[in-house]
DNA sequence: GGTTGTGAATCGATTCACAGCG
DNA sequence: CGCTGTGAATCGATTCACAACC
């Protein structure tokens, strides 16, 4: 899917940035938060964070800044964030117990859902707090689930046969952590994660020589 | 670190998946790929490719495309990784462990060069084929693998720290998966992983009511 | 005074369109 | 004829600069 209209994305990533800072412990000491301290927290300039913050209404007070409280909540219904939204991953490999075990899930008001794998010494058992279930069973749970976003951590090998499960299943955004390009609808989005890639990146940046 | 002068970050991006495709086994059965094959398996526009592979000179054959062989060496040049490549990695929690077992670090030419935690049950054992050192010994150890990029997969509350002492190393490169903005100087570079922004982004464009 | 909100200018990246070459 | 390389046009995002407002 093509990201269309609305609200650009890099804009996105950044509300979800000012909102993890807006869920940190101490910021709920001010009832305001002007768009330069938001900037100094996030590392964006003041009129970025102005900007993106003026693409849904202005709830700002000039001379003021924005009510935290106001302002949580406007970034959180935005990215959809308001209720509990189930996602389910797909490969409970180290980097899948990562995902499991990442801490924020609750701050962001997501959940797992769901957790499938195809290894059946892991297949039935317990881990970290969920039930791992046969990938097999992806086509009948997933819809029970009523997730809109799965999270690929399988082999780049089974990376395609797995995303056209899931996008068969109704989920419509994916993050995909296998190296490849994966083929989808127009109908859904897709967000690479490649650690190789960053690193090539700063390969490059940090020679030597330039 | 400013990305400045020479190549812009979203191309270099997009050469590392380039460089990811030329060394898959399939691709060396023919001599020349073309803009528009490879922008195939790459999901790019042909043109997009086009424009980036002429960032650095002309070797593309008009009429004939571009020497597979000749063309992924190109790329590793650029990306400085023509040469094995050090990378510290700090942390080995879930994340940390999914990083060292990653496949294609042969394939970049990168490697682990030094693996730090503090959790004394790990301090000094082998795990994955890797020391595991004390992060105390990091000003220690650092300087001594020659490595410009580190990984920081610790907790929020240690990452600047962290950061900090792996830049008075010399470290230019910092690759963080903290949920943080890391305050360095000028001179280096980092690049931030977020799976909660990337599920942020996917979860605002999947809702239903547009 | 302090801070927001936003047109206008700028900067940067992608796409178009086609000349140039093998 | 096929495919690259690239000026020019377009599209998009960021920064500037300041008017509006508390």
């Amino acid at each position: 899917m093509t990201p269309r209209g609305d609200i650009p994305s890099p804009t996105l990533e950044r509300l979800a940035e000012y909102l993890r800072c807006l869920t940190e412990t101490d910021v709920d000491v001010e009832e305001f938060i002007s768009s330069d301290q938001l900037g100094k927290r996030t590392r964006w300039p003041a009129e970025l964070v102005r900007r993106d913050l003026s693409y849904f209404g202005e709830f700002g007070r000039r001379g003021v800044g924005y009510n935290v409280t106001l302002l949580r909540h406007a970034l959180a219904r935005i990215l959809e964030l308001n209720r509990p939204q189930p996602v389910v991953l797909v490969g409970l490999g180290n980097l899948g117990r990562a995902l499991l075990t990442y801490p924020g899930w609750d701050r962001f008001n997501l959940f797992i859902a769901a957790v499938f794998d195809t290894d059946p010494r892991l297949v039935g058992k317990r881990v970290l707090g969920h039930d791992v279930l046969n990938a097999d069973a992806i086509p009948e749970v997933v819809p029970t689930t009523k997730a809109r976003m799965a999270m690929l951590s399988v082999p780049g090998s089974a990376a395609q046969e797995v995303a056209d499960q899931l996008v068969a299943c109704g989920i419509r955004g994916l993050l995909n952590f296998a190296p490849l390009a994966l083929e989808v609808p127009k109908t859904v989005l897709v967000r690479n994660v490649s650690f190789i890639t960053e690193l090539a990146v700063l390969s490059h940046y940090t020679a030597q020589e330039q």
